[in-house]
DNA sequence: CACATATATTACTCATGGGTAATAAAAAGT
DNA sequence: ACTTTTTATTACCCATGAGTAATATATGTG
């Protein structure tokens, strides 16, 4: 199953120049966690499947995490994180109910076309620590919350025909959620191709019947759907955070390390 | 967390008459099994704990079932059965593609609000010997073909507006499925009406702006998405097939007893 | 070079939990 | 009742894999 050939580019070159910075190393822990994790399921991929796949053994894993656990909390902040800054972009846009669900879907979308999103979903809460376990139902109900909003208000501003928020919500959220399960990274979808579709079909059996044309709000220039402002929201090749550690991540989890 | 008071209505009553049918017992093996793995996840759960609920000992287990893994694909099995017969009774139902999906939808969101049915979504196929899991990604397979053909259906009797059948399907594939996660059995929200607004905002947005009153095509009376003629489809209670084994069901899986 | 620090290795511990062996207690058959 | 079969129990075995201790090897620094 797991051949020994499979050196992708690990930091650790197999007995020679071992130089590179910490962060990247811990990244790439995490990179290969995730994606076994993924492969085989939590408890299926041991730690000693992780190192080798680094060409390192298991207990230089702990230089970097305290425990399995830990890794696979940090995968899942890792999505998490391209999530909240997501957010945080269509929250400040200014656009309509409606633009800012399809912003939203279109984004999320491409993020669970990425290991880091998948995890998202694929993983239990309940291999968590109950902290971390906290952590992590709290952040799917604020998720959740978000997308009732927007859609809330786009029923409010017209943008919307009138729907249950919470149901809607959970239809919408349970297609994109679903991307984490059956996306395959060789396919032939494109994660653009995807967000794109699902961007259309998942809201254009809401779309208010042009009540006054009003589904173009506050867009005067062509801007609509096509780049944010600025700012994250994932340049379409979200590479998994290839350096986020350089100054110290908003969140307070990044960069930590065992008690030395 | 799992305090012994736990005596649901265990065929195995704690030190007394114990004289009830193997099968009764044998699925009630799998509906502790079932409710447990979903709880804590299937590695979490162990059969001690299974057998505590029943008010036996791990051991006893092994007169019903081989292994953990074969306690396992039994629960997918059972969910899968429910949904066979879903599909078998609208195949024969005459409808047009519009009609069929949107009765698939309806009583497969049912199914996900069952713990058999999200067993089917909730667990991991890579946790069953090779042959299982080959089994379950073949139903798996031909359930997505199912929704595509349906789909397709509806496209070329022009009950649904031109799509892709590939990503249309994932994304009313994926909402349903997604019940299974967010279900909860003791909510404020009942089968019938997740399954009832499922089956409109679903396909809502597929529906053919009544390009000629072709939408009840070949149902003269007015049993448009009311009922199904017969046959199984799930009565409103799927009670998880509560003695699907008097008579050998269809498939050939059910009633098997360990070497002797 | 000597010393400190960071990072890796080898060789272990040890709890967990699936599964089995031997045997006892019911149920069923005669 | 006596025997056979089914079903349960007690008492184990043992593979697995997370985590640790002791130690070695770089790497950088004064």
């Amino acid at each position: 199953m797991n051949g020994p050939a499979a050196d992708d580019h690990s930091p650790w070159m197999p007995f020679e120049s071992r130089r590179r910075a910490r962060d990247e190393k811990r990244e790439a822990v995490l990179r290969t966690a995730v994606h076994l994790f993924l492969e085989q399921g939590y408890h299926r991929a041991t730690l000693n499947d992780v190192a080798e796949r680094l060409n390192i053994t298991k207990p230089a894993l702990y230089n970097y995490f305290r425990s399995k656990e830990e890794i696979l909390f940090e995968c899942w902040a890792l999505g998490q994180e391209q999530v909240d800054e997501i957010i945080a972009g269509i929250n400040v846009s200014g656009e309509n109910g409606l633009g800012k669900l399809r912003a939203l879907v279109r984004a999320y979308a491409a993020t669970m076309a990425t290991e880091f999103g998948a995890s998202m979903v694929r993983f239990n809460p309940r291999d968590l620590s109950p902290d971390n376990e906290k952590t992590v139902r709290a952040a799917k109900r604020s998720i959740d919350r978000t997308f009732r909003r927007y859609i809330a208000d786009g029923v409010v501003d017209g943008s919307i025909k009138p729907c249950d928020p919470k149901l809607t919500a959970f239809a919408i959220a349970g297609s994109l959620n679903w991307i984490g399960h059956w996306y395959q990274r060789d396919g032939a979808l494109s994660p653009e191709a995807i967000a794109d579709e699902f961007a259309i079909r998942l809201t254009e059996g809401l779309a208010a019947r042009s009540t006054k044309k009003r589904s173009a709000i506050k867009a005067p220039d062509g801007n609509n759907n096509r780049k944010r402002p600025k700012g994250g929201l994932h340049e379409h090749h979200p590479r998994p955070a290839a350096r986020a550690a350089d100054q110290p991540g908003r969140a307070g989890h990044r960069l930590r390390r065992p008690p030395t």
